[in-house]
DNA sequence: TACAATGTAACCTTATCAGTTACAACTCAA
DNA sequence: TTGAGTTGTAACTGATAAGGTTACATTGTA
């Protein structure tokens, strides 16, 4: 399962959106119910990724792009799939004396390949801007 | 990151496939190079989908369906998603007393079950005889 | 009846995640 | 310039899940 640092880190910057920066750590760990430094962890991320700007000592978060301009796709990149970028885990060491064993990874590669790029697509084609509208049109 | 159980699975499969159900499940291990007992343990799972059938003290095991009829997300749904079946962790708990923390959750549901669904739609247009096909077309 | 295979329970190790404490580094206002 | 307040991170603690392993009861068959 997709852990919820995906979630939580769209959370965090529909907050920054909404205060337009002016807002701390601690505050958005009171909306989504945690510990700050969890959030501070996953921001860190979101920084590494190019997404927003922060600085030791200093209330306040930057966005670097407009929400209109982060899909969940940038959001997912920058919190999941840490090392290698791959979704489905197969099995490596196969036996390679035995024929299916010698062939199965080259077998499932494409498949697997295609069905996470569909799952990227469809990511892709959400926005946090969105997220932020519905927000906004709720009471 | 979905499990490895999945692309072991689907090597399963294959093997009884190729070998026509004669087969037990050292052999099988020995192709993937693990441990019968997780070999048993993910037939388990198979057999509870209705995927395959075996029985105690009998060497073998039968395919309930022609590999043309069991598709990726036969597999997937028999041995990941073990609850709820959903592939994204949304936070819970976030606070009610603030405006995003109390509509976040509805604002995610619909993308993210998009995005699984997509994931599925393409996982259900492979079968595992499209695997047993390509490793037969290997030497 | 004895052998061989399956089905499962139980345990261990490892990895990841989320929560937490602690603290260094940094800003800015008084 | 000092002190309060904030961020950035390291480190530790469960909790949970996965895969590997041992052990053994159950079952069918030669």
């Amino acid at each position: 399962m997709i852990s919820s640092r995906f979630s939580v880190a769209i959370h965090i910057l529909s907050l920054i959106d909404i205060h337009e920066g002016k807002i701390k750590s601690e505050y958005i760990a009171g909306s989504v119910n945690t510990n700050p430094v969890v959030i501070r962890r996953i921001m860190s991320m979101l920084g590494k990724a190019g997404l927003i700007e922060s600085r030791a000592g200093v209330t306040g978060i930057k966005l670097l792009k407009p929400l209109s301009a982060i899909s969940f796709l940038d959001v997912y990149r920058a919190v999941e799939l840490p090392e290698n970028d791959v979704l489905f885990n197969i099995h490596r060491n196969s036996n390679p004396q035995c024929h299916v064993g010698r062939n199965i990874q080259s077998a499932l590669e494409q498949p697997l390949t295609e069905a996470q790029r569909q799952l990227e697509n469809t990511l892709a084609q959400t926005t946090v801007a969105q997220v932020v509208g519905h927000i906004q049109s709720q009471s």
